[in-house]
DNA sequence: TCGAATTTGTGCGTATGTATC
DNA sequence: GGATACATACGCACAAATTCG
């Protein structure tokens, strides 16, 4: 029966969502079976199960079979700094919090040579099938994944020099900046772009999470004097992190 | 009837992908309908149902009632340029906000005062119950909602000045930095925080979406001399748009 | 250890409303 | 107006997982 305008699925599902906002219903704590919700909000056992459907689509809730329907814990998402975020200390209230993860655990990576495709070349202003040297990193904060990164980088730039790979040398794991000056490139300017999707099940095998969970996707660009030298795809779990950019207004 | 492993709608779902992702069903064109489906796959009325409702949750295809399924248009998620560089003068955030989308953009806001809470009133730097000027917006392009946004600015600061509703008087619509500028307030910092979740029932219906769909979450932050003077939280359909920022090294 | 009760997940059939063609 | 198709809703059935006495 329509007595108002929004379906009914939709109205249990509001008020549900509502106590669980307000910390009625605290995480790990179960909602009302099916049955109860029924019952209680006087509905079909197909709206109160829409309605669970809505907020297990809304990540709020966790569906477990034979068991029950749980408010799922949402940690506040800790802050990554990105380029460009410089907590000048001292005189600004840019607190870095503690709660702000630092980029300084531990990683994996491991490089190889390979030929640019079509979205990398771009990005990369070179020619489809130019070799490009490609290393994918697995960023870890104790013992926790939270970072995936594949980057590419023009061998026509660093081959035959001693900062081909990024991880081997002297200035081995010192970041693009310092490694692209040691050849005399100058990077000056930094693109990133930052989209979110469901994450692939291979990416969320490993940073730990299950399928349907969001990740953020930021796509670095790195240029010097205007040309792209390196570019990354950098993959980090939505429910755990965000992003931060710091930018002066002019 | 379960004569496999994984579930019939799954298996249908699953069949009706791959015809769209081997561009079998190229977008714009109709899924067949419900009644098709359960007749081709042999499988009852809810079975077609639930398949569709995956594709839909998936974004690959859109239910257009009355009409039919239709497969959508994947579109490279546009930028949306985010820096805290003003164009020039008299541009409003949503042309700045919009960059390399077209110029053309339409908007609506509703402003009333209310008393902060915990989270605002930390971003604001105030104490919760402190009276802020809330201001919700929907901002469209070719009529299609592309934005939502949400902001406060502490009363403390604009109350009895004539930019106290940023969409009112003369500078109305002008932009937080001119609109504080003409109260003698330099906004010369902000902080973006870039979020992603699944969006909220409300939020999907408002931007086109369906539940399940990812949203990004920006949390801006101006700042006139290290102290807060507004704060937002944007929500942008992640399958749509990306956010871009270009930042200077060192 | 066993078994009954509960709960989710899946599936079926049907009915009605409403938008589109 | 009529036909088509999606969207919502009701009621029921059963399997699998879990819980608990």
């Amino acid at each position: 029966m329509t007595f108002g305008e929004q379906p009914a699925y939709l109205r249990v599902a509001g008020d549900l969502r509502k106590k669980i906002v307000d910390g009625l219903l605290p995480p790990h704590t179960r909602l009302p079976s099916q049955a109860k919700i029924r019952e209680e909000y006087g509905v079909s056992d197909t709206v109160a199960l829409e309605a669970r459907k809505v907020l297990m689509a809304e990540g709020l809730v966790e569906g477990r079979s034979g068991s029950g329907t749980y408010v799922r814990e949402r940690p506040v998402p800790r802050r990554i700094a990105r380029s460009g975020f410089r907590p000048e200390r001292g005189a600004t209230p840019f607190r870095q919090e503690q709660a702000d993860a630092s980029v300084h655990g531990t990683w994996e990576s491991s490089s190889e040579q390979t030929e640019a495709r079509g979205a990398v070349a771009e990005r990369l202003g070179i020619e489809p099938g130019d070799r490009v040297m490609r290393t994918k990193y697995v960023f870890r904060e104790g013992g926790e994944p939270m970072m995936l990164s594949t980057s590419w980088e023009p061998l026509a730039l660093t081959g035959r020099t001693p900062v081909m790979l990024p991880e081997e040398g002297p200035l081995g794991g010192m970041g693009v900046v310092e490694r692209m000056r040691a050849i005399d490139v100058i990077v000056d300017n930094v693109t990133e772009e930052v989209g979110a999707r469901p994450g692939l099940a291979e990416e969320l095998a490993l940073l730990g999470g299950v399928p349907g969970h969001v990740v953020l996707v930021v796509q670095r660009t790195y240029f010097a004097s205007g040309r792209p030298v390196e570019t990354a795809d950098v993959v980090i779990p939505a429910d755990r992190y965000r992003v931060a950019y710091h930018l002066p207004v002019k």
